[in-house]
DNA sequence: GCAAGGATCTAA
DNA sequence: TAGATCCTTGCC
């Protein structure tokens, strides 16, 4: 098991991995350690679960009616966060995939509680570890992801994605929670991971 | 099963 | 500027 910061810098993702076809870098992005770095704290999860929003054909996509100011982050260069607050309470994480200007990104659903673990509970407030991370809106508020991560890159050294070579076996199923394009097959998870939002 | 909650967009 | 919508969650 990879913790050493050094080495997670070492095996960052790099900004070809995010320009590729929005439903290759989501199950791409399946197994790879997502890594949060502050002043006092290291946080690191394995992602479990994505989903993938697309630049076109695709109406539950941000991007669907172009270019506003809460999606403008989306339709920056592949390997940008783009982070939006939702239903007055919640924020998700999704990372923008392919080149300026198209408008596709992945969201992060779910992923399991490497490092930090303490810091993820208080920011959580909860002690169930199983449950850390499980869902966009409480990844996003383990990792106190807000308004002002909207836009950030993942090419940085506090906030990006690193590859440990783990082995994954993932099951493509349709979205959740979206009313329109429904049939899609755009989700993805690790089968072997009991850390999902629903199987 | 459904309310909470606020930013955003559309229609007027 | 009112009203609907929203890639959710946790409680009833």
């Amino acid at each position: 098991m990879i913790m050493d910061y050094n080495k997670l810098l070492k095996n960052k993702l790099n900004q070809k991995f995010y320009l590729e076809e929005t439903e290759i870098v989501a199950k791409n992005l399946i197994g790879k350690l997502f890594v949060k770095k502050n002043n006092s704290s290291l946080l690191i999860a394995r992602i479990t679960e994505t989903e993938a929003y697309l630049d076109q054909n695709d109406e539950s996509s941000h991007s669907c009616k172009g270019i506003t100011n809460r999606n403008k982050s989306m339709f920056m260069i592949g390997g940008t966060l783009y982070v939006y607050f939702i239903y007055g309470v919640h924020f998700c994480v999704n990372i923008v995939t392919k080149d300026e200007g198209k408008g596709a990104a992945v969201l992060i659903r779910a992923a399991e509680p490497l490092a930090g673990i303490e810091i993820m509970k208080q920011n959580r407030q909860i002690h169930n570890f199983e449950k850390l991370l499980i869902g966009p809106g409480n990844f996003a508020k383990a990792f106190n992801f807000n308004k002002n991560d909207d836009g950030k890159s993942l090419l940085s050294n506090d906030i990006f994605i690193s590859d440990d070579n783990y082995s994954t076996e993932i099951i493509t199923t349709e979205r959740i929670g979206i009313s329109k394009s429904i049939n899609l097959q755009l989700r993805f998870y690790d089968r072997n991971s009991k850390f999902v939002s629903k199987k």
